[in-house]
DNA sequence: AAGGCCATGTAAGTAGTTACATGATTGA
DNA sequence: TCAATCATGTAACTACTTACATGGCCTT
């Protein structure tokens, strides 16, 4: 149950309206915790109904814009929840599983993903670092700052490993291709217990 | 939609039955793509009535063992969506957003967190490394198992890189204690757009 | 008054999680 | 025959996704 505290996480930040959230999920908070505009609006209204943020103008209609800000309780909420204790997810990749159905199956047509997916984490690499630039360039940081660079830092780190391993990959991939295309092409059908 | 495929590579690789597979998935497959038992039996259910896999035995009865086998239909559904373009999902990661919750409400409670993170990153890094020595030791590997030591060493690159954040984390965690211990308990209320 | 954008929302479907139920087999 | 374990399954729920609907405001 995460994104009801990436809410409060923002809010508490800023009060805003669900279409200013969905906005700053496209950028900051949503780059480690993504939602659409849907997902934001259900929990808004959850949310309220819990008397954990409440709307400051009134205005119930319709296409109107609706401002929240998080109550005392909400806060109370958030603090509680930093310090659960919640085990690390195991990883979730798409483009591992499919590296590793390639080994059964072939490796046809992977080369130009893991180029896609090179050119996407050097993008995102180089989006960070212009941030930590920006944001995060002198010493003379509070402890809220801090936290939000170390956070900064894990997404930088990530993207490194990922642009480091696909690079490495790709060039495996290239010298494999003379070497192994045998097996590529007829080897598909193994199997090893 | 990814489930079915692990279905279909781990099949591929070893004909078994939903119990069988529910095990390959707690330690092999499942380190980059985990499932339940329930999520794997109703997929089994769906990939046979798609006549994508087939069962081997009869034995229609409940209790009873059931092992499937992968049909070329299944196979080519398989190879097909390797080369499938799928854009990187972005990050999604609770602990990086209590982090970001910290810094407005205050670190209490977090530092045992990362701790206990830090450990168990240790852990599966020390099993990932032990796999690696037993299964990827020699350079003799064929192209097959060349993409199966690219997928180990994706899991091996990402642990090692957590385990080195953490680390640093916990480092500047404690060593800012002091210096912003006031920041942490009074300070909490800021908002900075 | 028409088109475009801001803003909020509904509906339906997919994927994953949690708790529980049931039958078959084996060994004490 | 009882308990444990193997094996498959149901049911209910939560989270997320995709497509679409509706109303208000501003500009031309």
């Amino acid at each position: 149950m995460s994104l009801p505290h990436a809410i409060l996480t923002a809010l508490l930040e800023k009060p805003s309206s669900g279409l200013e959230l969905t906005r700053r999920f496209d950028r900051s908070i949503g780059f480690f915790w993504s939602a659409t505009h849907q997902q934001i609006y259900r929990e808004l209204g959850k949310l309220e109904q819990a008397d954990l943020i409440h709307a400051l103008a009134q205005s119930p209609s319709r296409g109107q814009k609706r401002e929240y800000e998080v109550l005392p309780a909400g806060r109370a909420e958030l603090t509680a929840w930093v310090a659960t204790s919640q085990d690390p997810k195991p990883i979730r990749d798409a483009l591992l599983l499919r590296l590793r159905a390639a080994a059964v199956v072939g490796r046809d047509g992977l080369e130009p993903e893991l180029e896609r997916h090179l050119a996407a984490h050097r993008r995102q690499l180089a989006e960070y670092t212009e941030i930590e630039e920006r944001d995060f360039a002198a010493g003379n940081l509070g402890g809220e700052d801090r936290l939000r660079h170390l956070v900064l830092r894990a997404g930088i780190g990530l993207e490194t490993f990922w642009v480091a391993w696909l690079t490495e990959s790709l060039a495996e991939f290239r010298g494999a291709d003379v070497a192994t295309a045998v097996d590529g092409a007829a080897g598909a059908d193994g199997g090893r217990g």
